[in-house]
This record gives structure tokens, sequence and C-alpha cells, in this order.
DNA sequence: TTCCGACAGTGGGGTCGCAAT
DNA sequence: ATTGCGACCCCACTATCGGAA
């Protein structure tokens, strides 16, 4: 197949808003694909380089490169040359990527330029990712959606059920079951304001920990022990303790989700920097293991001695954890019969935040595990705090954000009478506020560099965030965790912003 | 007819490791 | 030795479509 086919069906796709219009159109090019052609054009048409990502961004594919003027490119040649790009390594590897880069771009028209760069940058922006693909693939091949939906998080593929489903049809699917060392999709949660909400709409629930670490999801099979991230890397090598950990419970089989997370010598929680750092690092295991430590904390069961437990109720996955790991590995948690307990609900977070974690998940008692999902059965609850910041700037934004000015950057009053910058947000506008503060923040501006336009700093904004964390790249030394605008305070003044003296004051262990 | 779940898009800060400077 | 870049951790929120209620 030619990729012309390819980048003229997203096109396409891009320009229609209809779901099921995006749907057929990626049907119809799964038919036409050859069984050869299946492994590259899935993908593709998911938005997704098979072969993952090929240390090639922006900065590489800055130069613009001349079109061809006819189209000649089949999909499986770029799979080859991108295939090939990915493997250059060494002194000398990144500009032979370019080189390489720039000569399959010089093999591609217009058109084929656009989509060939959406996809090594993983920015594909046609409305339709792996959930709409996977709906294609089930009408091109008259599976049932939901077994082809069902198949993919048990594989973590799509690429990988494309190919049986195309080669050996629908009842193919019964071949992906939950398998002991084959990473399955986590399930997530969705948010909720307050425990009183998350109880009121769950029921019966376990109310447990949130803690501030990483996602992890721990295969073992006797002596053989695997180690995979929420997205599914296989991270074994980098923690030890982990591996041992799992080598010391009483099960020889089984699949368990949890968390990741270093602690101190009081068992509390380190920062989410220092946990990161350490599940990051893997040159030197030996020497940051020793400097930072991790714990496993489980809070579910997927499997167990051959037993596929993703159907079951949540309260009968959580008795088997139970019988499988002590305690002190399990998450810290409460169950309460409903809205009646709020009291009990509402003291277990209150003592979970004592103890340094950053909220609890709100989980119902009768919900399966719904892999890959984000099933409204798991509620994450977190204080949020808030404050008057000022509007120091502004960037551009991209996409359906062209000609807005989007990316605010908020600053806090300083005790000589200036502001210092804590980081910025695009996040919370509606598309009313994004017009309003285009307007509003030109006929402000003083100056701009690139995309940022600086403005007089005069205008207040009320921001979410969820805490402070230690940075090098802000002047006061702290940038906002995950800020986002709740609205405008044109009713107050920029010298009654809050000032950077009572942020260090509302977070004592941040300080620097 | 209205409501709501699921998706895609739009980016944020930090850290590590590698290659370039 | 330092800097720049890309990959991945963590993540919130709005707009939209289309099926559920």
């Amino acid at each position: 197949m030619l990729l012309t086919r390819l980048a003229d069906v997203s096109r396409e796709v891009a320009a229609t808003s209809a779901r099921s219009r995006k749907i057929a159109l990626l049907a119809e090019l799964f038919r036409d694909a050859e069984p050869d052609d299946v492994p590259v054009v899935i993908p593709y048409l998911a938005g997704r380089l098979p072969q993952g990502r090929l240390g090639i961004g922006w900065k590489l594919l800055g130069r613009r490169v001349e079109p061809a003027a006819e189209p000649s490119l089949t999909v499986r040649e770029v799979d080859a040359r991108l295939t090939a790009i990915g493997r250059v390594t060494g002194v000398g590897s990144q500009a032979e990527r370019g080189r390489l880069v720039g000569a399959l771009l010089g093999a591609a028209t217009a058109d084929e330029q656009r989509f060939l760069l959406g996809l090594i940058t993983g920015e594909v922006r046609q409305g339709a990712l792996e959930a709409v693909a996977v709906e294609g693939l089930a009408q091109a091949t008259g599976a049932a959606a939901v077994d082809v939906r069902r198949a993919v998080m048990l594989a973590g593929s799509l690429q990988t059920v494309a190919q049986v489903l195309l080669t050996d049809g629908p009842p193919a699917l019964d071949r992906f079951r939950l398998t002991v060392g084959r990473p399955v999709l986590p399930m997530l949660a969705h948010t909720a304001s307050s425990v009183s909400e998350a109880v009121g709409r769950l029921g019966a629930c376990a109310v447990e920990e949130k803690l501030d670490g990483i996602r992890v999801q721990v295969h073992r099979d006797g002596a053989e022990v695997r180690l995979y991230t929420r997205a599914l890397d296989d991270i074994t090598d980098r923690l030890p303790e982990l591996t041992a950990a799992a080598r010391e419970l009483r099960g020889e089989r089984f699949v368990l989700d949890g968390e990741v997370i270093a602690l101190d010598e009081r068992g509390r929680p380190r920062s989410f920097q220092e946990t990161a750092g350490r599940v990051g690092s893997r040159v030197d295991v030996a020497t940051a293991a020793r400097a930072v430590p991790v714990s496993p904390v489980f809070f579910d069961a997927l499997s167990v001695d051959g037993r596929d437990l993703l159907d079951l109720p949540f309260a009968e996955r959580h008795a088997e954890l139970a019988r499988l790991v002590p305690e002190p590995m399990r998450v810290r948690r409460t169950v309460v019969a409903g809205p009646g307990d709020l009291p009990a609900a509402e003291s277990f977070l209150a003592e979970t935040l004592d103890r340094g974690h950053e909220g609890v998940v709100v989980k119902a008692l009768d919900a399966p595990y719904s892999a890959g999902r984000r099933g409204a059965s798991w509620l994450k609850v977190k204080p949020v705090h808030t404050l008057d910041l000022v509007v120091l700037a502004a960037e551009w934004g991209h996409g359906r954000r062209t000609g807005r000015l989007s990316n605010l950057h908020l600053g806090a009053r300083t005790a000589d009478g200036g502001f210092a910058m804590l980081g910025k947000t695009f996040k919370g506008m509606t598309d009313a506020m994004l017009a309003w503060q285009t307007e509003r923040l030109q006929n402000l501006a003083v100056g701009s560099e690139g995309p940022v336009v600086r403005v007089r700093p005069e205008l207040v904004v009320e921001i979410a965030y969820d805490g402070l964390q230690r940075s090098t790249r802000y002047p006061a030394g702290v940038a906002l965790r995950f800020a986002r605008v709740l609205r405008y305070r044109e009713d107050k003044r920029p010298d009654e912003a809050d000032t950077v003296e009572t942020l260090l004051a509302a977070h004592p262990r941040v300080a620097p």
C-alpha cells in the first residue's frame, strides 16, 4: 500500500467531526490493507509508530525539506527506513538521523510530509487515536468492538491484536487472555471533588491511600519476576528490591497492581521528584538504590495461581491480595458501607494527609478491573489549593488554539514589589475565556520574544494547584504542580495578589 | 429530549541519559 | 564539564460525539 493513501485518509479523518465517519474511513482502509501492511498501517492510523520513539523531535525536524512532486513511497518502505533511523546510535548519530529523516521527507509529497511529521512527533491531530482505530478494526473484520477492545487491553498492543484478527478472524480474539509475564493496561481513576461526592456516587466502597509514587505492575512466574510501568515499559532491571519482595510472597504465579514509592526512615513519603529520579535511574542502579531505596505498596490482584481475577468484584480481588501479600506491603485502606459511613471515610482522608500522602482513591467494592479504562468506579480525591496570581506573559497556542493566547506565565508578589514566576498553565480555560484573554492580554502587551508575549502585570487570575515542588528553573526556587485557571479576578488589583512569602509559609516542607 | 461516559487535544514540571558543544 | 534534546514519569481540564436514560 502507498503512503499517500494513508495520508489522504488521515486528512479526511481530521476533516470530519463525526466519530462514526472517522471509524468508517479507517475501517475501509484496514479492509484494503494487505496482510504484510497490517502491522504498519494499523499503528500509523492510530497515530503511533510500531517501533515506538525514534529519538527524533522537533529540533531535528526543524529544517524544511523540498517535497517530492509525485507519491512513490510504500508504507513498508517507510517502516523499514524508520526502523533503520531508530537503530542509529553513538557519536555523530544525531546528524546521521537528521540526514536519513531528511532523505525520507524528500521522497514524500507535501501531504505525506505532514502525515510523517505528525507520526514522528506523536502529534497526528486527526481526532482519532487508538480508541477510534480499535472501532475501525472491529468494523473492518466484523468483530464486536468490545471484544477487540478487551483483547487490546490484555495484549497491551493494538498491533498484535490487529494482525491476529485480520489473519484468523474474530474467533481468534479468544486467544487473548491475561497471561503472567505479559503486561495489561492498568485501570485508571476519575477525579471527585470530595470524599462525600465519591462515596455518594459509589455506595459500598474501599477508601485507600493515594501514594505519590509510580504505578507498577508486578508479574511473577516461579523465580521469574517482571515489572512494568503504566505505559507497559519493562523496568525490572531498575528496581531489584521489588523483584526481591515479589519472590518472598507466598504465591508462585501472580500479577499484582500497585505503586512504588520512596519512604524516609520514619515511613513518610519522600518527594515525588526523589521517587521519579530513582525509578528513572538505569545506569548505576546499585548506587541509586542505596541513596533512595523504594518500597512496593500493592492494592489489587489481577491473577493468582493461574486464575484470572479481572472480572471478579474488587472485594474478592482484594481478598486474594490479602491472602498473598502481608499487610505492610499493602496500601492502607478502610471499607465503608455507603454515605452513612461518611465520617469514617473523611477521617481516613485526614489521617492519610497527616501521614504525608497526597489523598485517597475511593473504589466501588463490586466493580471489576477495567483494564486500560478510566472506569467510573475508581475516584481520586486530593485537596486543592488556590492562589491569586498575576499574569506576567502568555504564549500563542497550537492546533485548535492557534491564534489564541493560551499558556499563561504566572507570578506571585515579591518583597521588593516585583513578581516571581511560579510556572505556566494552559488548563481550565473555556473557549470564551481564551477569546477574552487573547483580546485583553494583547492590550497589555509590552513586547514579545518568539511565541511569548510579555504583558504589563495587571491581570489577576485565581489558580488551583496540587502542591509545590522544588525548582531550579524558577526564581523563587519552587514551582506550582498541576496549576490550572479557575477564573479571572477583575475585582482584584495586582498589589492584592498572593506573595511568595505566604506561599512558602503554606508549604514549609518544600520551601528552600 | 436530555444527560453523561469516553476520547482527543492542549500542553505543564521534573529527571535521566545521551550526544553535541 | 556543561548544555540541549528526547523519552517518560506524574498530571487537569474542556469540547465533542453518540449512546444511555
